[in-house]
DNA sequence: CGTGACATTGATCTCGCTCAAGCTTGGTGG
DNA sequence: CCACCAAGCTTGAGCGAGATCAATGTCACG
């Protein structure tokens, strides 16, 4: 579809997503320029990070969506938390840190290695925010597996689709495309996905969301963040209110 | 420097478990020394941190268990993780963060404010490896909750208590303290406090734990855990093994 | 015009929840 | 020293959300 990636008329998930997390300097868009020239493509179920195996490079997300994955012995699966366009996989800390689950493309996908930490201030906090985040999503979905029912889980999970998409400009009129199999969101709701068809027929009919190709819309979801008591993640105190003040 | 806590003859949980995360020279020990010097008390039941409130100081578990929990609007509460003696609390590389979870305490509990990064290399380090495990165990806790059942879940989150205090050097004869009752149980395992109590019942039938008190003892961890697949934890490469290579 | 991946539907089963009641125990005050 | 009481544990009966098993439908693609 677009061929050339012409940054500054449309930018990328990757940049909308990180300015939107911390405001990036020109220096910090030119290392993801550069990063994102040597770009490469992955298939569908290709593996791009397997548990126990050392992490060699952090990675970027440019397109496409992948998902951490953690199977038990007799292979029932369970999808720990979903990668989407503009994440970025794997910044650590940790000197020689091995990954902790397997990484999996979900669709095609585009990545590049992340620019290293330390070369650009504004980008090292972007990636700090970045991981804030993911670990807020992440005891979002232990809340959710936990203590919520299956109609829920769906729609929490959603909403947290539209959230996070949003903020990488992936959004247009309460739409986005999702680009998953119901057997797929069952293994990340940790349902089945004969009982995810049958919630889903459900939040249809109760006009709650349509689901047309790959494209999902949701008719309200401000009113339906309110009825399950989400509220809009913050993970950094605001500076400049708390500097005003 | 060694008088009232005799730390050669018995060290600290905190400091036998960021030993065994990462190893500790003479200034990281006294740092901790220091640290814990100033240590005060909670009561249970105390919030140690809320929801949405910013973090002032990262917190050092010295003595007791607390939880970092999520509450629905209705009421529902899920224990998204649990903290454990030595644990550290709220240590992030993001500036002015902000709190994604409640905490609290959920026995008496002795903390104290964390020597601060930068420091010394040596603690920074036993933080990054500490940190790389508490995400694991996030990992571990959202496979619980998706796709086991009420015994594996149960089974499985004691062999996770008993590894983790194992490290900071509370398990003595495959047995350790949990000061936990079977409703908090329930909360950090997804189920109700009933389903917990008929479970834990089973389990003591079929002889893989005895519970008196508050101390738990596992017939056979070794067993349990292949059962179960359980790997040892591990977030880093080995340093040692690569680098005689 | 197969063929394979995915969505849908129906029938049945079961694990875990709900509600409700006893039971045990340790702490507290008279 | 005992009576009492609140927490927590145990037990029972019945129910229901979600799982399981097994077809059938649909559609894109070679």
């Amino acid at each position: 579809m677009i061929n050339a990636p012409r940054l500054v008329d449309e930018p990328s998930s990757v940049v909308r997503r990180l300015s939107s997390l911390a405001s990036l300097d020109a220096a910090a868009h030119d290392l993801l320029d550069a990063a994102a020239a040597d770009a490469y493509l992955l298939r569908p179920r290709q593996e791009m990070l397997s548990e126990g195996r050392a992490v060699d490079t952090p990675l970027i997300l440019l397109d496409g969506w992948a998902a951490r994955v953690r199977v038990l012995v007799d292979g029932r699966r369970q999808i720990v938390s979903l990668l989407l366009p503009g994440d970025v996989i794997g910044v650590s800390e940790l000197p020689d840190p091995v990954s902790t689950s397997t990484i999996i493309a979900l669709t095609a996908v585009r990545v590049c290695s992340a620019p290293p930490c330390g070369a650009s201030p504004a980008l090292d906090l972007a990636y700090a925010v970045s991981r804030a985040h993911d670990e807020a999503y992440l005891l979002a979905q232990v809340t959710r597996l936990g203590r919520m029912n299956a109609q829920e889980r769906i729609m929490d999970l959603l909403l947290e689709l539209y959230e996070r998409l949003g903020l990488a400009g992936l959004v247009r009129d309460r739409g986005f495309d999702v680009p998953l199999t119901q057997e797929t969101m069952s293994d990340a709701l940790g349902l089945t996905p004969v009982h995810v068809n049958r919630m889903l027929q459900a939040a249809r009919k109760a006009e709650e969301l349509t689901w047309t190709g790959k494209r999902i819309t949701l008719a309200n979801p401000v009113r339906s963040a309110s009825e399950l008591g989400r509220v809009p993640l913050r993970v950094r105190a605001d500076i400049a209110k708390t500097a005003a003040a």
